[in-house]
DNA sequence: AATAGCTAATGGTCTGACCATCGGCAAATT
DNA sequence: AATTTGCCGATGGTCAGACCATTAGCTATT
């Protein structure tokens, strides 16, 4: 004997929506019929609809705009949300995300190299010369240095890099903003980190990939070296 | 002018269900109060209670139980719910995650280089020993074999890394299933892949980080190469 | 022609009810 | 005394109906 299949209702209706999405029944964009006629179709009571609507939405799949209508979103965010919730419990661990994204953003240069467009390169010098007006302006300084990273893990061409180094970035953020109240970046340190994303523009320009990737985990290393310290303090 | 904040409800609960959960308020295997009783607590209704409490089902972090109640899942169930998705990968994602894994997996393997204890590395031979053992039963090989990856991440000491590669490998492993065949595994293959594996652990034992790394991929370009043809085509 | 106001449709929320299942307990059985 | 049986309350799962806030589109007023 084994287990009798037990099934639910809300997974039945999720499993069919899913269906019909991969399909291509329901494109992108594509509104669903409403919630009470949903009811009839699916012979089922609107909590149990509504259930499975919302799990739907939390996963990327559906979006429901009151007055209007329930529409499809544009597939893509799946991994990269389950990714997120992937690690949300272990967010303690500092020390291993920081590894982490240095792992990432050198092995983005690594490939940044390799396959950035003259327009990526365009949009990485324009955020370097954002660094450079902005080494008066913390805030800005900050801003287009962000950006500057960004740009690299967008210019890999690779959705998922670029969704991993954002979230890595995105928990990090607090811990940076600590690190950056203290006037340790003023002056000296602010012109060393540009020198540096001079250093990695330069090797990604040349197509230079492991060049880039030393000068992005020299960059990372120093820059991030008294941050290190502070987690473990 | 700003667009003023518009809050919902099941978001709301689900953001403070969540929150207790990372601040470890609410450990994995405890009992959440009956629904009735958050409703109360919560002062909301039920169907928006029950909306947060499937979204979070979904999400693997809650578990409910007819008739005993709604418990705090143990992590790393999340995923198994989640790759139920995987299929809707399109073949560009598969591209990046295939990338993705490759890039950690050679990375893990450097970082394993430095940190493995004799521990893990005697657990890294004995998987290597049921790989050989298993040479004829293609089940039994393939299981090692992904033991022996994630042993490698293990090594490394660092739970992000490891919890990464466990998802992108758990996401990869489901399309696998479906359109790659079993054949191209047997005989010749899979001696191939051993002594791979075998060349990995040398690197390990003797605190070669970059043979490792490029041990590592190697192993992975060789083994995954019909994998990211089939994408392809 | 433009604006204000109305109406119907829709998602969001609440309430109360019923059902199937599970755990625990007491009575019945061996 | 140990085991089985049957029952009961608690709980999650589902349903139906109602009300609210918002939106789009139409209508009538300006």
């Amino acid at each position: 004997m084994r287990p009798v299949q037990r099934t639910s209702v809300s997974d039945a209706i999720i499993a069919q929506i899913t269906d019909l999405i991969e399909r291509n029944v329901l494109k992108p964009g594509d509104r669903l019929p409403p919630e009470r006629e949903l009811c009839k179709r699916f012979q089922v009571g609107r909590s149990s609809l509504r259930e499975a609507l919302r799990s739907l939405s939390m996963m990327g799949l559906l979006e429901g705009r009151v007055g209007e209508g329930t529409f499809v979103c544009d597939k893509g965010q799946y991994v990269e949300r389950a990714l997120q919730w992937g690690f949300l419990l272990d967010r303690k661990k500092l020390q291993d995300l920081s590894e982490t994204r240095m792992m990432l953003e050198s092995q983005n240069a690594y490939l940044a190299a390799e396959r950035a467009t003259p327009a990526d390169l365009a949009a990485m010098a324009d955020a370097l010369a954002g660094m450079a007006e902005g080494l008066a302006d913390a805030g800005r300084f900050l801003a287009s240095d962000l950006q500057f990273h960004l740009l690299i893990a967008q210019a890999t061409h690779n959705s998922i890099l670029y969704s991993l180094l954002e979230t890595t970035r995105n928990y990090l953020q607090e811990w940076i903003k600590e690190s950056l109240a203290e006037p340790s970046l003023a002056g000296p340190r602010a012109e060393l980190s540009l020198a540096q994303h001079r250093q990695i523009l330069a090797a990604l320009q040349r197509r230079d990939a492991e060049a880039a990737r030393q000068a992005m985990a020299a960059h990372i290393r120093s820059s991030s070296g008294d941050l290190a310290e502070k987690v473990r303090g």
